[in-house]
RNA sequence: GGCGAUGUAGCUCAGCGGGAGAGCCCCAGUCUUACACACUGGUUGUCGUAGGUUCAAAUCCUACCGUCGUCACCA
C-alpha cells in the first residue's frame, strides 16, 4: 500500500470544527437503540447571564469523558443539554443594560420588560451553544431544554400547584432576607455573610416616669423606629427589678416596656437589648413569644418609611444610620460608640447588604421532603464522589428551614395563584382561571410574583425528559446515572433535586454524584472578572486546542481537587496531542509499500508481548479510574502507555524491524504498529476526542468513527508478565549503559563495546541473546557480547550493577577512576542502610510472626537483593581500583 | 464557635500501612532517517509540628500550628 499523510504540524484548528460537524450530522450524540442499561447525564444548565467560564469547561469537559466512554462501551448514552433562566441575575443584567439607556424596567412595563429579556436570553443562549460545541460536548442538541420553556413550565406549575395541594406550599407574612437592590425576597442560603466593620452604639433610653434612663446597645440605631420592647435577661441580677417598667423611645413619643427574654446575653454589650420584631430574626422570634406588635419602618427599596420622623424618611438604612447617631448625639442620648466586627448578610447576586424584612410570602414546607432524601441516601441510593461530601448533604437536610420561593420578580415563571377582587378568594389553578371560583366574579387577578429560579432547576432531571407526561424518553432515561457539578451548589441544587424527584417520582434522581473542585489560578484565587485573573475556554481553545484542553484539565482533576491553572498549563495537553499527531504521522509513513497481515500471537516476540501486556493493563486502569470518578489517573494512564512504552520503546523498537530487508517481517512490525495505534485511539478517545477521531479516519486498519467505536476491553489472553518482566529487565541494561556513558561524559556517536552477563537465569539470557541487535540500537553500542558463561574476560571494562544481570562498558580510557569509586561507595552506603533496615525486620520476632507471609517473603527477596547489589557493588570498586 | 478539607522536590500535585513519585522548572549532552511542543542522562525532599497505635507509619489515631472552605452566629 501506499503510506498515508498526515498534515505535518499539529493543527487542531484544521478538523474540529468540521469533525463536531460531522459528529451531530451522522446522528453520533443520540442515544442507541441497543438494549443496555442507559447511561444518563443531564447538563447543569448554565445560565444565560452571560458566557462560558473555566469552571464550565472543567464540569463539561468531565461529563464529556464519561459520556463518551459509555457511549464506546455499547450502552445507550444520553447527555440533555440545556440552560436555566436565572432570575435574579439575568433580570440584573437586562436592567444594568437599560440603565445604560437611561431607562428602569418601570419605564417599560412587564410586558415589554419581559420581551427585551427573553430576546437578550436568545443572545446569551447562542454564544453559551457555540461554546458547548467548540469545546466538543457530545450532548443529544435534540434533547435541548431551558427553564422557562413550555413544557418546563408546565412542570413547574405542576409541582406548585400538588404541594400547594399536599399543604406543603403555603403563604403567610414572614421576616425574609430582602435585597434592596434587587427588590426581591432571597431564600435563606441566597444569603452569604461577610464580616464587616461596623460600630456598637450604646443609647440611654429614659424611663417614662422620668426617674433615669438604662442603656441599651445596639448596631443599627436607625431601627429604633421600629423598637417595641427593650429585653434582659431575665437572671440578670442587675436589670430583674426593672423588668415591667416602661420606657420613652427616643426621637418619637411612643412608649416600649421592659420585658425579660432568656435569648439575651448578660455579657454581651449592655445586657439590654432593643427589641424590632420586623427587622431583625432574633427580634421577630422573641416579639412571638410575647406577642410584641411588628412595626416594618423601611420601604421596599430599602430606605425609610413615614413610621419614621419626618427628617430621616426616605433615606436609606445606611445614611439613616449616622443621621439617627447624630441626632441621638445632639439630644444626650448617645452614650458612646465603639468599633465592632460582626458578619452581615449580602445577596449572593449583587452582594447588596441584606435586610430582614416583614413581607407577604410563599413558602415550601420542608422537613418532609428532606426526610424522604436523607433516607434515600441512608438506604445507599445515592453515592457522592468524593465522599464527604455527604456530610454536608445530610447536616444541611437536618437542619433544613422553609424554603421561600416567591421573588419580586418578573423574569421567571409566575405565581400559579389568583385572587379575586371581588370576594378575596384565592385560587391555585394548573389552567389559566377567566373568573372566581367562589363568587364566578370576572374581575381577578394573578399573583405578581414570580418563583425561585431553583424551583425550575430542581426539577431538571425528569422535567428535561417529559414529566410530568410519562413519555417514552421518561420512561427509559429516567432515572439518570450520574451528575457532575461544583460543590457550591450542593445545598441550592443537588439536594433539592433529590427532594423533588423522589416527592414526585417517588425515584432518586441519579445514583452518583461527582462534585468536581473549583477552576482557580495559579495563586489558588477563584477566578473573577474583578480580579482579572479568569481565562476564556475559547482562548485556550483557539491557543491549544480542545483536545489540549479537555486532557489538560482531566489531567489535573484529582477527584474533588480545586483545579489550579494558567495559560501555560494546557501546554501539558497540548504537547501529548502533538506527540501523538507526530508518532502516528511517522508509522503511517512507514506504510509505504507494506501489506498489512493478520495479527498472529503465536509469532509474536517478547517485546510484542510486553506491549500488549502494558496495553492491556493501561485499558483496565482507564476503565476503572473512569468509572471511579479519577479522571487524573485515567489521563496519565494514557500518558504513560503512549508515550513512555509505545513511543519511546516499543516505536523505538520496532526500527530494528521496519529498517530491515525483511518484507515479511516488515509487514508484520507495520500491522502491529496500526493494530496498537488503532486501539490507542480508541482508548485515548474520552478524553482526546477530536485528534484521535481524525486519525481513526486516516487509519488503513479502522472502520468508521472511533466515538462510536468500542472501548478496548480487558483480555486474558494479552497478560504477559513474564515478558514483561524480561522488558524490564533489558530497560534495566540500557539505561544503565546510557547512565554511564552520559556519567563518563563519553560522546553519544562513539561505539562501545558492551558484555553482558546474565545471572544464571537461562530465560534472560535467552532473551538478551536474542534481542543482540535492539541492544545495539537503543545504547548505540558497536558490539553487544551476552556470556551467560562469563567467558569473556572484562578487563578494564566498566561495571554498571543491575538487576539479574552484570553490564560492562569497555571504557577503560575515558574513566576519572577516582570518581567513580566515590560514586559506587555511595550506592554501596545506600544499600547497606537498607540492607540494615531489612535485617533488622527479619530478625524482629514480632516482624516474623506478625507480618502477612507474603510481606516477609517480600522483605527477604529485599534483603537478597541488597546483599547482592552491595557484593557486585564491592566487586565493581575493586575492578576500578585494578585499573 | 461547629463541621470539613488541606499541608509531600523550587512550582502544581499523585501516593494514603511494608524500599519517597509524576509533570513543569533547573543542569548537562544530542538537529540519533516522526516529533527541539523532541530525545538521553542528572540534581532536588526533617512527606507541617509533637505525641500515640503497630512488628512496620508520608500513609491510621490524638493534639497543636498554617492555609482554605462551609455552616451558625449575640444586639
Amino acid at each position: 500500500m501506499k503510506a498515508i499523510e498526515l498534515e505535518k504540524a499539529y493543527d487542531p484548528k484544521a478538523f474540529e470544527d468540521s469533525i463536531y460537524k460531522q459528529w451531530v450530522e451522522d446522528g453520533n450524540f443520540k442515544p442507541s437503540t441497543g438494549k443496555g442499561k442507559p447511561f444518563v447525564i443531564v447538563m447543569p444548565p448554565p445560565n444565560v447571564t452571560g458566557i462560558l467560564h473555566m469552571g464550565h469547561a472543567l464540569n463539561n469537559s468531565l461529563q464529556d469523558t464519561l459520556i463518551r466512554y459509555y457511549r464506546m462501551t455499547g450502552r445507550p448514552t444520553l447527555w440533555i443539554p440545556g440552560t436555566d433562566h436565572a432570575g435574579i441575575a439575568t433580570q440584573n443584567v437586562m436592567e444594568r443594560r437599560l440603565q445604560k439607556e437611561g431607562l428602569r424596567r418601570q419605564d417599560l412595563g412587564r410586558e415589554k420588560f419581559l420581551e427585551r429579556t427573553w430576546a437578550l436570553k436568545e443572545e446569551h443562549h447562542d454564544v453559551i451553544v457555540g461554546q458547548l460545541k467548540k469545546i466538543g460536548c457530545s450532548c443529544d442538541w435534540d434533547h435541548e431544554r431551558f427553564t422557562m420553556d413550555e413544557g418546563l413550565s408546565k412542570a413547574v406549575r405542576e409541582t406548585f400547584v400538588t404541594l400547594y395541594e399536599r399543604g406543603l406550599v403555603y403563604k403567610g407574612l414572614y421576616l425574609v432576607n430582602y435585597c434592596p437592590h434587587c427588590g426581591t425576597a432571597l431564600a435563606d442560603d441566597e444569603v452569604e455573610h461577610q464580616e464587616d466593620v461596623g460600630h456598637l452604639y450604646d443609647i440611654n433610653y429614659p424611663f417614662a416616669d422620668g426617674s433615669g434612663h438604662i442603656t441599651v446597645a445596639t448596631t443599627r440605631p436607625e431601627t429604633m423606629f421600629g423598637d417595641v420592647a427593650v429585653a434582659v435577661n431575665p437572671d440578670d441580677e442587675r436589670y430583674k427589678s426593672l423588668v415591667g417598667k416602661m420606657l420613652k423611645l427616643p426621637l418619637t413619643d411612643r412608649e416600649i416596656p421592659i420585658i425579660a427574654d432568656s435569648f439575651v446575653g448578660i455579657e454581651f454589650g449592655t445586657g439590654m437589648v432593643k427589641i424590632t420584631p420586623a427587622h431583625d430574626p432574633n427580634d421577630w422570634e422573641c416579639g412571638k413569644r410575647h406577642n410584641l406588635e411588628a412595626i416594618n419602618i423601611l420601604n421596599p427599596d430599602g430606605t425609610l418609611n413615614d413610621v419614621c420622623p419626618e427628617e430621616f424618611r426616605g433615606l436609606p438604612a445606611e445614611v439613616a444610620r449616622d443621621k439617627v447617631a447624630q441626632k441621638l448625639n445632639e439630644l444626650g442620648y448617645l452614650v458612646r460608640v465603639q468599633e465592632h466586627k460582626h458578619e452581615v448578610g449580602h445577596c449572593y447576586r449583587c452582594n447588596t447588604t441584606v435586610e430582614p424584612y416583614l413581607s407577604q410570602q410563599w413558602f415550601v414546607r420542608m422537613r418532609s421532603l428532606a426526610d424522604k432524601a436523607l433516607d434515600a441516601w441512608k438506604r445507599g441510593e445515592i453515592h457522592f464522589y468524593p465522599k464527604r461530601w455527604e456530610n454536608t448533604y445530610s447536616s444541611w437536610l437536618e437542619n433544613i428551614r422553609d424554603w421561600c420561593i416567591s421573588r419580586q420578580l418578573w423574569w421567571g415563571h409566575r405565581i400559579p395563584v389568583w385572587y379575586c377582587d371581588d370576594c378575596g378568594h384565592m385560587m391555585v389553578e394548573r389552567e389559566d382561571p377567566t373568573c372566581c371560583s367562589k363568587c364566578g366574579s370576572k374581575h381577578i387577578h394573578q399573583d405578581t410574583d414570580v418563583l425561585d429560579t431553583w424551583f425550575s432547576s430542581w426539577l431538571w432531571p425528569f422535567s428535561t425528559l417529559g414529566w410530568p407526561e410519562e413519555t417514552p424518553d421518561f420512561k427509559r432515561f429516567f432515572p439518570t446515572s450520574t451528575l457532575v457539578t461544583a460543590y457550591d451548589i450542593i445545598f441550592f441544587w443537588v439536594s433539592r433535586m433529590i427532594m423533588a424527584s423522589l416527592e414526585f417520582t417517588g425515584k432518586v434522581p441519579f445514583n452518583d454524584i461527582y462534585i468536581t473542585g473549583l477552576v482557580r489560578d495559579k495563586k489558588g484565587r477563584k477566578m473573577s472578572k474583578s480580579l482579572g485573573n479568569g481565562i476564556d475556554p475559547l482562548d485556550v481553545i483557539d491557543l491549544y486546542g480542545a483536545d489540549a484542553m479537555k486532557f489538560t484539565i482531566c489531567y489535573l482533576a484529582a477527584q474533588g481537587q480545586d483545579v489550579l491553572v494558567d495559560m501555560d498549563s494546557f501546554k501539558l495537553g497540548s504537547r501529548f496531542a502533538n506527540k501523538i499527531w507526530n508518532a502516528t504521522r511517522y508509522l503511517l509513513m512507514n506504510l509505504e509499500g507494506r501489506n498489512l497481515v493478520a495479527i498472529d500471537q503465536s509469532k509474536f516476540t517478547e517485546v510484542d508481548k510486553w506491549i500488549y501486556h502494558s496495553l492491556n493493563e493501561n485499558v483496565r486502569k482507564v476503565r476503572n479510574a473512569i468509572e471511579g470518578y479519577k479522571f487524573n489517573d485515567a489521563a496519565q494512564a494514557i500518558y504513560d502507555f503512549f508515550w513512555n512504552d509505545f513511543c519511546d520503546w516499543y516505536v523505538e523498537a520496532s526500527k530494528l524491524s521496519l529498517y530491515s530487508g525483511d518484507d515479511a517481517e516488515k509487514d508484520r512490525i507495520v500491522s502491529i504498529l496500526m493494530d496498537i495505534l488503532a486501539e490507542s485511539m480508541r482508548l485515548m478517545h474520552p478524553m482526546l476526542s477530536f485528534i484521535t477521531e481524525e486519525i481513526y479516519s486516516k487509519l488503513p486498519n479502522t472502520e468508521g468513527k472511533v466515538i462510536t467505536a468500542s472501548f478496548p476491553e480487558y483480555r486474558n489472553d494479552r497478560i504477559h508478565a513474564e515478558e514483561a518482566h524480561l522488558m524490564q529487565c533489558m530497560q534495566d541494561v540500557v539505561r544503565g549503559i546510557r547512565n554511564s556513558r552520559a556519567e563518563l561524559g563519553i560522546p553519544a556517536d562513539k561505539k562501545l563495546r558492551i558484555v553482558i552477563r546474565p545471572d544464571e537465569n537461562d530465560c534472560l539470557a535467552s532473551f538478551m541473546a536474542g534481542h543482540v541487535d535492539l541492544l545495539k540500537n537503543f545504547t548505540n553500542a558497536g558490539s553487544v557480547e551476552i556470556d551467560a558463561e562469563k567467558a569473556i574476560s572484562v578487563e578494564g571494562a566498566f561495571p554498571v550493577a543491575g538487576q539479574g544481570f552484570e553490564t560492562y562498558v569497555f571504557v577503560r580510557d575515558a574513566i576519572d577512576v577516582d570518581k567513580e569509586i566515590a560514586k559506587l561507595e555511595e550506592e554501596i552506603s545506600k544499600a547497606k542502610a537498607l540492607l540494615e533496615g531489612s535485617e533488622k525486620k527479619l530478625s524482629n520476632e514480632k516482624f516474623v510472626s506478625f507480618a502477612k507471609p507474603e510481606a516477609i517473603e517480600k522483605e527477604r527477596a529485599k534483603k537478597r537483593e541488597f546483599e547482592e547489589k552491595i557484593e557486585k557493588t564491592q566487586k565493581h570498586i575493586e575492578v576500578l581500583r585494578s585499573f
